[in-house]
DNA sequence: GTCCAGGACC
DNA sequence: GGTCCTGGAC
């Protein structure tokens, strides 16, 4: 199933990886420092949002909010302004959610352990992970985007249907223990070129999917809907209706529902606003 | 205009 | 296995 590599394959393929990020490393904020709340935030932005579109989003964040306890007695309809054009506001919720946790639970500070880190909202295995290793510096195992395509590449040529399952055994046997965390950027630098020179090997994972179209879709709703909201009025929804257009006509309802279940919207006399 | 990148949670 | 956002590339 998953290949047992020989010293040889090992060093080759280290080397690969080691020689292309001393030429091709890139640059990033959040890979100056090792604070963990710093950490922490940019691996929430950069689940499923590309590093491009994170860097001045993480900067202003910052800013706004400097520390777990500042982040952690914000209003929620501040955070979730500071999140506006980088998607699945879900994340500033959960980011939110887990300032909180982080000041009550743990008031020494981020706990350098994965499975801990786990139990925080918005936070799986693999960013439990990429924190631990960028953060702290430990030789943990996970696995991400860049990260698929390399060993993918590498270690499946011609096959499909790979699965992570099969992949984690060599992340753990090729991790440079020497220093985790550079090898980890080396990694996801290399897995980033793989996307942009030829066809991307992840479309071989197991876990890729074609995703759905976004306009007219109940995605595309609840971002217009957050978005009218986020700047603190309140709405009845005749205006909500009015203000999204005619196509979300027949879903308005039923996703205002989810965001107020969700924890996003409450509503006092017919008039809804965010948190 | 259409396609596509990006993990967690239910 | 379905759902969640937005902007940039083509």
């Amino acid at each position: 199933m998953t290949p047992r590599l020989t010293a040889v394959q090992l060093e080759e393929f280290r080397s690969s990886i080691w020689d292309y990020y001393q030429h091709h490393r890139r640059s990033m904020p959040w890979r100056e420092t090792a604070d963990p709340y710093h950490i922490f935030v940019s691996e929430v932005m950069l689940q499923q949002t590309q590093v491009a579109r994170v860097r001045q989003k993480y900067a202003d964040f910052l800013q706004r909010f400097p520390s777990w306890h500042e982040l952690a007695v914000a209003r929620l309809a501040d955070v979730v302004q500071q999140w506006q054009g980088l998607g699945y506001n879900r994340r500033a919720r959960f980011l939110h959610q887990a300032a909180g946790e982080v000041v009550s639970r743990f008031a020494c500070g981020l706990p350098a352990d994965q499975q801990l880190l786990a139990t925080l909202p918005g936070i799986g295995h693999n960013t439990a992970g990429a924190i631990c290793a960028f953060a702290f510096g430990m030789p943990v195992v996970f696995i991400e985007t860049n990260i698929r395509r390399v060993y993918i590449h590498f270690f499946f040529d011609g096959r499909y249907k790979v699965s992570d399952t099969q992949l984690l055994p060599l992340i753990e046997q090729t991790l440079d223990r020497s220093d985790p965390r550079q090898w980890y950027f080396a990694l996801m630098d290399y897995g980033a070129t793989l996307k942009a020179h030829g066809s991307n090997p992840n479309r071989r994972s197991a876990h890729y999917s074609r995703q759905p179209g976004f306009e007219g879709s109940r995605r595309q709703l609840r971002g217009a809907v957050l978005r009218l909201l986020v700047s603190g009025q309140r709405l009845a929804l005749a205006d909500i209706a009015a203000a999204v257009g005619e196509q979300h006509a027949g879903s308005l309802e039923s996703v205002l529902s989810d965001l107020e279940n969700e924890g996003f919207l409450a509503a006092e006399q017919a008039h809804y606003y965010l948190r």
